[in-house]
RNA sequence: GGCCCCAUCGUCUAGCCAGGUCUAGGACACGUGCCUUUCACGCACGCAACGCGGGUUCAAAUCCCGCUGGGGUCACCA
C-alpha cells in the first residue's frame, strides 16, 4: 500500500511549533515509506491576504526541510491544493449525499437551537440535534421561498463507530452520543469535518495523522467516508504540546513558540527537527542526536507516546549546541553575516579582510557561538569600536588597587610585543606576570575587561590579536581613564 | 455536566502490550570536582520518578477496578 499524508494548516500568519511536530511526524512517516506528503491550505474561512500567511508555512517547511510533493507551488495530480478553491467537489459530493438519502435540510433557526442548548444545559446533559421531520406542506413552503438551510447528516443510531488510532489504540462512540452534524452550511460553505473528508478521500491520503483534539471529529467523518462509499484512512491522533514544566496546552500565550522566532534566533534547521521528532517519540531510550536520514529511516507512529509532552527550552538549545558543533567554518562564516549587517556592526558589501575578521572571531567564539544571533551579544565588541564596559566585571576584576598602573604596564607590554600575534602575546604576558609575581589571573583578567569590556568570552590571546594592536592600547587608555574619573 | 483520551525523575523518555533480569536505565536541566586566565567545551561523580487506593498473583511500574489530577469534545470554528 502506498503510503500518503499531508498536514493541512489554516493559513493564519502564524506557525506554532506544535503544528511544525505534526507535520514534522506526517513527513517522516511518507518519507520512510517512500510515499507522498502532501500540504494542502486549509483557508476555507479566510477569505483574504492568505498570500503572506501561506508563504510563512511554506518557508518553515522550506527551512526544516520538509519538501512536499504535492500542494502550493508544486501541483499535483489531486489538486486544488487551497480549499477556497476546491468547492465544486464539496458541492459534488453534499448532493452526492442528498441523493442518497443521509443527509438532510436543516431550516432551524438559530433562536431554536440556542433554546434547545439552553434546555440542555439546564438539564446538564449534552446537546444533540435530532432531526425533527417536517410535514410535507411545510417543507413545500419553504423550498417554494427558498428558505435557506443547513445540510445535516443523519447520524443512524444504535451503532458503535470505532476508531482503530495508531497512536491511541481502538477508541469507540456510540452513535447515540453524537448529535446530527452540519456539513454545509446555508451560504453554502462547507465545515471542516466534511471538507476534510472530502478532500483526504480525493486525495487519497492513507494515513490521517493530526492533533488529538481531532480523535472526537474522527466518529463523524468515518460516517462521512461510509456514506461517501470510500474507504477509511488509517487514523492516528498526537498528543498536544505542553508548555514547560506543566501540561498545559502550549499556546501563543507562552511565547517563544512560533517556528520564525527560532529561524530569527538563528537556530539549525536540523536541530529543530531532531527536537522536534524526540518531543513524544522515541527510538530506543538511548539515542539523542538524529540526522534527518536516521530519523526518516527509523520513524514509526507506534513508537509515538500516547501522552503528552512539554516543550522543553532547555533540551532545544542543547541539542542546537551539539548540532552546532558539527558545522563548517565557512558556514558559520556566511550565517553569521547576515545578523552582523542586520545590526550595522558591518557593511552591506564583505571584502576579503572583513570576512577574514569575521572567520577570526567565529573561530576563537567556538563552542560558545550556540546561535547564529549570538554573534551579536558574544562577538560585539570585535566589530564596533565603541568599548561597553559590563558593570559586574569592571566591579570584579577592575576596582582593586593598582590596576591603572597595572594597565599600564600592560599597554607598554602590548606596545613592544613584535610580532603582535597570540603566540608572541602569550608568552610576553606570562613573563609579564612571573617578572611583577603576579597571578596570571590577576594579569589576564584585569587586560581581558579592559580591551572587551566584558568578563567571558574567546582566549584573551585571542582577543587581543584580533582586536589589533591600536585598539586595544586605545581601551586600555579609555578603560585608565574611566576608572581614574570614578 | 455527558462522552472520550492521558498519567515513570523538574523536563524529554526506556521499561508496560507478551508480570520476575527494575535496589527503575539513558538524556536535558541542576549540584560537586577535574581541566583552565574567564566563559564555553570535555571528563568524572551526584541529586532526582513508577499520582493515590484496592484487587489478581509466589511476584505488579507492568494486568483489573475505583479515585484524584490533566486534556479533548459536545459549533451553521478549524
Amino acid at each position: 500500500m502506498s503510503v500518503r499524508t499531508r498536514f493541512a494548516p489554516s493559513p493564519t500568519g502564524y506557525l506554532h511549533i506544535g503544528g511544525v511536530r505534526t507535520a514534522l511526524f506526517n513527513w517522516l512517516l511518507a518519507r520512510r515509506h517512500g510515499g507522498q506528503f502532501i500540504l494542502r491550505i486549509d483557508d476555507t474561512d479566510q477569505a483574504r491576504h492568505v498570500e503572506a500567511a501561506v508563504k510563512l508555512i511554506l518557508d518553515g517547511f522550506r527551512w526544516m526541510g520538509m519538501d512536499w510533493d504535492e500542494g502550493p507551488e508544486v501541483g499535483g495530480r489531486f489538486g486544488p491544493y487551497f480549499q477556497s478553491q476546491r468547492g465544486k467537489l464539496y458541492h459534488d459530493a453534499a448532493r452526492s449525499l442528498e441523493a442518497a438519502g443521509v443527509v438532510y435540510r436543516d431550516y432551524s433557526t438559530e433562536e431554536e437551537r440556542k433554546a434547545e442548548k439552553e434546555r440542555a444545559d439546564a438539564a446538564k446533559v449534552a446537546y444533540r440535534f435530532r432531526e425533527k421531520p417536517l410535514p410535507d406542506d411545510v417543507r413545500s413552503r419553504y423550498e417554494a421561498e427558498n428558505r435557506p438551510y443547513a445540510l445535516r447528516f443523519r447520524v443512524p443510531l444504535g451503532r458503535t463507530v470505532v476508531v482503530y488510532d495508531m497512536i491511541k489504540g481502538p477508541v469507540e462512540q456510540r452513535t447515540e452520543e453524537m448529535g446530527d452534524f452540519v456539513i454545509v452550511r446555508p451560504d453554502g460553505m462547507p465545515l471542516y469535518n466534511f471538507a476534510s473528508v472530502v478532500d483526504d478521500a480525493q486525495m487519497k491520503i492513507s494515513h490521517v495523522v493530526r492533533a488529538e483534539e481531532h480523535l472526537a471529529n474522527t466518529y463523524s467523518q468515518i460516517l462521512i467516508f461510509e456514506a461517501l462509499g470510500y474507504d477509511l484512512p488509517r487514523f492516528a491522533h498526537v498528543p498536544y504540546v505542553a508548555e514547560p514544566g506543566s501540561k498545559k496546552k502550549l499556546s501563543k500565550r507562552f511565547g517563544a513558540v512560533g517556528l520564525d522566532h527560532f529561524i530569527e534566533k538563528g537556530y539549525l534547521p536540523e536541530a529543530m527537527m531532531n527536537y522536534l521528532a524526540r518531543l513524544g517519540w522515541s527510538l530506543d531510550g538511548e539515542q539523542e542526536i538524529f540526522t534527518r536520514e536516521e530519523l526518516i529511516a527509523s520513524f514509526s507512529l507506534e513508537r509515538v507516546n500516547s501522552s503528552p509532552a512539554s516543550h522543553d527550552p532547555d533540551k532545544l538549545f542543547w541539542l542546537q549546541g551539539e548540532w552546532m558543533k558539527g558545522e563548517p567554518l565557512e558556514e558559520k562564516v556566511e550565517a553569521v553575516i547576515p545578523y552582523l549587517q542586520g545590526a550595522g556592526l558591518i557593511g552591506e558589501t564583505v571584502h576579503f579582510g572583513e570576512k577574514r575578521k569575521i572567520a577570526a572571531v567565529v573561530e576563537a567564539l567556538g563552542d560558545r557561538l550556540k546561535t547564529w544571533s549570538d554573534i551579536l551579544t558574544l562577538g560585539r565588541y570585535f566589530f564596533t569600536e565603541q568599548l561597553v564596559h559590563d558593570p559586574d566585571a569592571v566591579k570584579k576584576r577592575l576596582r582593586k588597587e593598582g590596576v591603572p598602573n597595572l594597565l599600564r604596564g600592560l599597554d607598554h607590554l602590548l606596545a613592544t610585543t613584535d610580532p603582535y600575534d597570540v603566540h608572541h602575546l602569550e608568552k610576553a604576558v606570562h613573563a609579564f606576570a612571573e617578572e611583577h609575581k603576579i597571578k596570571m589571573g590577576d594579569v589576564v583578567n584585569p587586560l581581558r575587561v579592559a580591551t572587551t569590556g566584558q568578563g567571558v568570552g574567546p582566549g584573551l590571546y585571542d582577543c587581543l590579536e584580533i582586536l589589533g594592536r591600536d585598539s586595544c592600547r586605545r581601551r586600555i587608555a579609555e578603560t585608565i581613564a574611566m576608572l581614574e574619573s570614578t
